[in-house]
This record gives structure tokens, sequence and C-alpha cells, in this order.
DNA sequence: ATTGCTGCAAAACCTTTGCAAATGT
DNA sequence: ACATTTGCAAAGGTTTTGCAGCAAT
């Protein structure tokens, strides 16, 4: 079995001023997330950081061997094992969302850092952000009624987008 | 990639009578399942439609390989792949659902078969089900607003459950 | 110097696939 | 007889681990 951590403790560890300023608090928050448990500031994780703020600024979404594919095509050789332990780390530290497919495989994303939910297109995997959600004394509640402390919660939505809608999606 | 399918069509393909009458449903269910599509009732899945109604039974939550850890150890030889591919089959006919752990692995259950949630235990992984949601007018709005069809959602909510917390979880 | 990261290769893990033999209808 | 499922073993894809060498502090 894997890791049984589940340390979303709920709350982003930086500040993260709304996006306004783009790709800048990204790389500042990606940076925070690898430098305040680790200091090296190495070669690897400075082409990992520049990356993910690309890929901030697109909103795409990555499996981790897109991601090492796309390191050694831009830059040299990179350890595989080195960008999932990179993932791992930030997925930890709340710079990176695991998104689940409907198929049951997954996707990372890099995401704003405050509370938020996915709604992904079932052809594409794009993946798009939103905020609706239960509130959080109805979280409670359900949680109460059956004993159980609630902690954290992922809503996902599946859908076509308008773009596959329009390419033919039945 | 895995099969793109995201064929919860949604509704389920039996009417399901609240379990009051305990396993004689839930085995019903499973039969139909299987037999729907495919004819030969064979020794292999008289033996799962067995253990699922037992599993349903305790709600127990597990793993494709625990499914087949269990059946061989109770029956004789079994085919791992027999068993994965009929918790395919299952799967798609809305008998067991798949259900992810804050880990990123996954379980799987007999459900209901009708619409619910889960409330999994972080600590032993218990699973317990739940009602609450979204309206769908509310996830068509979500859907409307960023140009999405909705199809189908899923909401997991993570915590700890009240036998862990008196075991010394945190 | 010390500490921790990196790359590589091997291993581990979980799932799927191909196929001959067995089984149910 | 026929169609389908089964079990096995091999292959597949993805992630993790061990370790020697390297880089940053």
């Amino acid at each position: 079995m894997k890791d049984q951590s589940c340390s979303h403790s709920g709350l982003p560890r930086h500040d993260c001023a709304k996006d306004d300023n783009g790709q800048i608090d990204v790389l500042r928050r990606i940076e925070n997330a690898f430098f305040d448990l680790s200091r090296p500031n190495t070669g690897p994780r400075r082409i990992l950081v520049e990356k993910l703020a690309e890929l901030a600024h697109t909103g795409e979404a990555f499996s981790a061997d897109d991601l090492w594919q796309s390191l050694r095509a831009s830059h040299g050789r990179i350890g595989r094992a080195t960008v999932f332990r990179a993932i791992e780390q930030l997925v930890e530290s709340n710079v990176l969302d695991r998104v689940e497919l409907c198929d049951g495989s997954h996707r990372y994303r890099v995401c704003g850092g405050s509370h938020h939910h996915h709604l992904v297109c079932t052809m594409c995997n794009r993946v798009v952000d939103f905020l609706d959600c239960l509130s959080d004394r109805k979280f409670d509640e359900i949680g109460r009624r059956h004993g159980f402390t609630v902690k954290d919660h992922k809503l996902t939505v599946y859908g076509t987008c308008d773009r596959c809608l329009k390419s033919g999606g039945k």
C-alpha cells in the first residue's frame, strides 16, 4: 500500500494573493514549496519551477510522465524519479492538485492554492476550477451523523466541454 | 491510457428496493448484472456472487487483490484475471462503486444502486454512504458557467471515524 | 565537510492481454 | 457442437526504491 498520510492540512501554507499578477506568484509559491522543506536550489528544480509556472499559466493538466517527457525535451537529461519525487512534494505542499479522471487515471495541475474543485471534460480531459460546494457546517453535520470528524473533501464534476461538443461529442 | 469510457449512465439498471430484505436483493442485483450481458452461470461467478453478498452485508471496502485473496482462500483456485474482469463488469453495471482513498489508491464496495457519496476514514479506510449533495440545478449552473454539459459528479469526504479517534488517532 | 538531491537501473505494484483448455448452454 | 469464460503466464504501464556520485550550502 501507499503512503497513508493525507496531510492536506486543508490550508495552503503560503499566502496566495489571487493570481492577478500571473506567473510571478505561482513561481514564488512553487519555489517556497521546494525550499521550505529542503534547501538546495538545484538545476533540476529550477527547470521544474519554470515549467510548472508555464503549466500554471495555461491551466493544463498533465501526467507525471507528460511532465518528464516535456522536461527532458526542453532541457537535457533529468531523471524520471526526480520528477516523481518533486510531484510528491508539491502535492504535499498544495502546489499541485491531483485530479481524478472518470476512467480512474489521474493528472496533476498547478492550483491556485485556495479551496476549489474540478470540472473535468470526459473527452479531452480539460480541467476547470470552480468554487461552489456544500457549506462547512453541512460537512460537519454529515460527519457527525456517522461519527466521523471531517477533515477534507473532494468534489469532481464530469461532463463534456463546449469544444468537444462542437467537434462531435455524443 | 485506460478505457476512456465513462458510462456511469447515472441510473442503476435494476430497481433496488432498499436493503431492508438484506442480502437477497443484493444477491439478485449482482446476478442480474452478470447475467444480463452474458449467459453462463459458472462456478467462479457463483462464488463471486456469494462473496460479494457477504461484503455487501458488512459494507466492507476491498481492493481487487483483497477480493482475489479472499476468494482463493475460501474456495480453491480462481484466476486473478477472472476477478479483475468481474470487477470491471460490476463497476460498469453499477453494482460496485470505486472509492478513491485520500492517498490516491482505491477500493471497491458493493453499493446500493441509487445515487450517493462516500465518507472515508483516512486511518482505517472504512467507508460510509451519505446522500447530501448539491442540487442538480446547481451542477447544471456550474457547467453552464464554464461551457460544460455536466454528466456526473463525485463527492468524497475524508475524515477520521469514531473507532479510530478512540484508538489514538491524532 | 556535510547534507541532501540526482540519475540510473532494478524492483515493485497493479492491471491487462493472449491463448489453450475447461465449462455451461 | 457452440459460444463464452476461465486460468495461467506473460506483458504492460506506472510508480517506487537503492545506491553511487554530485551539487549546494
